[in-house]
DNA sequence: CAGTGAGCGAGCTTCCGCTTGACTT
């Protein structure tokens, strides 16, 4: 008889839990929260604030099924995480089974193992109301936030928008970031690398080596190599320097994501996602946490497992400690369940993802990396004085440019790097490899072979990937585990930024080359600053952005979750009350909402005038309308109405010029006529098109609008005809709104302008289908609707 | 799929954190 029940947040635990406590003891999930604030209301009294929750109607099922077992149980153990929501995932549960004190028990456990829930079992407390009301607190506060202010951007941007305490913050970065970008000024410099060769040893013996100074200007550079026509180049130093590198704790939520996207370039969700099948399959532990804790079988089953595969010199036990901003440790690092398991079944992406997560766990049980750095110091012997102080002589540093440096290294011991080696967001300088100098000793002649000056240019900052922007996110404390990957998603779909490629900038540079006694210039072109899948903000998110931040600086601010939270611990210690902090918020914030919403609507958040009309005089603005960013000519209390023209892609209300925007109000236009209708070439929510007797054909990129020939209209118009006509596989006499269609997902019918699907053994027969065939699929599929 | 928007104004949108499904158009 099972008296006992367990109540754990999620199925793929409880399974495992259940084969550790035996018969006795059933365990089920309440699947996180099985309780919240009303979904389509602020929820929360206006007076008092205390909030009102409800069983969302997904959950009632399983609300459900637990009062029944709860009921039949003779004790319930439960046994959310240890952190403010599982406290309150308990306390709902307490609430809502209508469990008494006698009866519940609350345990918790860091790991899954049987002696970590057996000890649990032993220990049991009651729920903390504190840690509960910090999490009310914490619930209330977003809400708050939330529902307040994204109805202040339907009334004063564009409806449907959001804005919240994590969101808002996570775009702020991006608009910023790409300010950062706009503002800076990449300038040139000059770099001088050499090659030297060593007389005295035989064979191949190049010494690569670069001046430690960098130069301004041209001038400077060209005056240094000709000053190194007639030098001597002496070994002057040689010091060897032996350097270790630790390996990177193991996974947390945050740096999975981004070794994954770096290394095998899944987004974040994509990572998420491959990682609960692994998680669901019971290859990995629980990977939506911030701790980098590893239980004691871990790190002795790694042990085991490193001496077998490496030997026992590449093992090193190691334990790791969170560090993470707010982190709440109520899981284990993410790491594979068996470390004896190298390998898993699975598609491509678990086993590479499963790959990396048993790499990254195991560097972390290793030895450092022990890296012998040898630096030679190559002394320049100019012949004569320097020409002027300014030139010549010293670089822009103010530092002598009189000496090369050579630098080799050697991994003298790989330890953990013969398992793992963690990537970097830096796409621009990829480290040298690993280069072995000849051996020099003091006093030693080198011949110069070569001195090249390479024009190089500063690099202004890059922008943020999904990966990193949830790295900076962790930093700042920002959002959790959890919803790192739907915050991602939310500014996306909200269209506050989108993922896209930034083309760069084609530069020409110099190369001055200096060879036995004749420099030569040459002129060489290069790319600056491409990025490739990137954050970019869009003209809505620029306008929210800088309308909060005028508005609501302190919720904009970096530091205001890290503010809160500390509250938050306050109350999770006793020490203040909920109730008192949320007041004590809503008193400041509600008047400025108020006041914000009532602000006079003479001039949108974001509105901006380029100029007048050179003919009419009217004025000529950019705002965001309905459905986004719009140029406008004339406005609301002219006599004439107003004309729109949606903002092109590729241009932002910021830095439209008057020209572009007089440009787009050339369209539509009528190129002419083709078999009686006119032919009118338009642009509109999805580009550019070609519209002809009611029919719409979107516009190649390779085709100007403007420019577009009535003949290339009726190539495209018969070109889409004849893409139409593959598509219709048969039409019937009895009745012309009965169609058979070939789809991307195979042949399918249309009735009445309604799709329905046919069922797989009619397929091969499309083509061939008989009416009546057709109506008892539709006929079937409408009944079954009802 | 849809190529709009300036007002006679319906009714709707929205947060952050816990957790997994049921869907293929």
């Amino acid at each position: 008889m099972q008296d006992n029940l367990v109540i754990v947040e999620s199925p793929a635990k409880a399974k495992t839990i259940e084969k550790f406590l035996g018969k006795d003891y059933k365990v089920m999930s309440s699947y996180g929260h099985i309780r919240d604030l009303k979904k389509k209301e602020i929820s929360i009294d206006p007076d008092t604030l205390e909030p009102f929750y409800e069983i969302p109607e997904e959950k009632k099922k399983v609300v459900s099924e637990l009062r029944t077992a709860a009921k039949k149980a003779g004790k319930v153990w439960l046994a959310s995480d240890e952190d403010r929501e599982g406290e309150a995932i308990s306390w709902h549960l307490c609430e809502v089974l209508g469990l008494d004190e006698e009866k519940t028990n609350r345990i918790v456990f860091h790991e899954i193992t049987k002696s970590a829930i057996l000890e649990a079992i032993e220990t049991p407390r009651h729920i903390d109301m504190n840690l509960v009301n910090a999490q009310q607190a914490r619930r209330v506060l977003d809400r708050l936030v939330g529902f307040r202010l994204s109805p202040v951007l339907w009334r004063k941007v564009k409806p449907a928008l959001s804005a919240g305490r994590v969101q808002s913050v996570a775009v702020r970065l991006i608009v910023e970031r790409e300010r950062e970008i706009q503002a800076f000024q990449s300038e040139s410099f000059y770099r001088v690398s050499a090659v030297f060769t060593l007389p005295q040893t035989q064979g191949a013996s190049e010494v690569k080596a670069e001046l430690p100074v960098r130069f301004r200007s041209h001038e400077e550079a060209i005056a240094f190599l000709e000053r190194c026509k007639d030098a001597t180049f002496t070994v002057e130093a040689v010091t060897k320097k032996p350097l270790h590198r630790t390996p990177a704790p193991p996974f947390t939520t945050s740096t999975l994501q981004q070794e994954a996207s770096r290394k095998l370039g899944f987004t974040v969700s994509q990572t998420m996602m491959v990682a609960q099948h692994l998680y669901e399959n019971g290859h990995i532990t629980y990977m939506r946490t911030d701790s980098v804790n590893l239980s004691k079988l871990c790190i002795a089953d790694s042990k085991e497992e490193i001496f077998k595969l490496y030997g026992e010199k590449y093992s090193k036990p190691r334990n790791y400690k969170t560090h993470a901003k707010g982190a709440q440790e109520a899981h284990e690092a993410i790491r594979p369940t068996y470390m004896s398991n190298t390998e898993i079944e699975g598609n491509s992406q678990e086993r590479r993802l499963y790959d990396l997560i048993w790499k990254r766990t195991a560097a972390s049980q290793m030895a450092d990396a022990l890296i012998e750095k040898t630096t030679v110091n190559i002394r320049i012997g100019f012949a004569e004085a320097p020409i002027s102080d300014t030139l010549a002589n010293k670089s822009n540093q103010g530092e002598a440019a009189d000496y090369f440096v050579a630098t080799g290294e050697v991994i003298t011991f790989d330890g953990f790097l013969k398992a793992y080696h963690e990537s970097t967001d830096d796409e621009n300088e990829m480290e040298d490899v690993t280069h072995i100098l000849p051996v020099m000793k003091e006093g030693d002649r080198l011949e110069r072979s070569a001195i090249t000056a390479t024009e190089r240019f500063t690099t202004g900052p890059i922008r943020y990937t999904e990966a990193s922007l949830v790295h900076k996110m962790e930093e700042l404390g920002i959002g959790r585990p959890s919803t790192y990957a739907p915050t991602i998603s939310t500014i996306q779909q909200r269209e506050y930024v989108q993922k896209g490629d930034k083309k760069g900038v084609e530069r020409t540079f110099t190369i001055d080359t200096l060879k036995g006694n004749k420099i030569t210039t040459a002129t060489k072109k290069d790319v600056v600053g491409k990025e490739k899948g990137k954050l970019l903000p869009s003209d809505v998110g620029i306008v929210v952005n800088d309308f909060l931040l005028e508005y609501f600086p302190d919720i904009m601010d970096y530091g205001f979750t890290a503010n809160v939270e500390k509250q938050f611990d306050r109350i999770a210690e006793g020490k203040a009350k909920w109730t008192a902090m949320i007041k004590s918020f809503y008193k400041d914030f509600e008047p400025v909402v108020e006041r914000t919403m009532n602000i006079r609507a003479e001039h949108k958040a974001g509105e901006r005038e380029l100029g007048l009309h050179p003919t009419t005089g009217k004025p000529v603005s950019v705002k965001i309308g309905r459905y986004g960013p719009i140029v406008q000519i004339g406005s609301a209390d002219d006599k004439d109405k107003p004309q729109f023209a949606q903002m092109p892609a590729g241009k932002s209300m910021e830095t439209i010029t008057l020209e572009e925007a007089l440009e787009l109000f050339k369209l539509p236009r009528t190129v002419g006529e083709f078999e009686g209708s006119p032919v009118v070439i338009g642009t509109g929510r999805f580009g550019p098109y070609v519209q002809h007797n009611k029919k719409y054909v979107s516009l190649p990129k390779t085709d100007d609008p403007l420019s577009v020939t009535l003949d290339r209209a009726i190539e495209l118009i018969k070109e889409k005809r004849e893409q139409e006509e593959k598509r219709h596989l048969q039409q019937f006499d009895e009745d012309p709104k009965m169609e058979v269609m070939s789809g991307r997902y195979g042949p399918y019918i249309c009735y009445d302008g309604k799709n329905y699907r046919m069922p797989k053994a009619m397929h091969a027969k499309a083509g061939q289908l008989t009416f009546e065939e057709c109506m008892q699929v539709v006929t079937a599929a409408d009944s079954k609707k009802k």
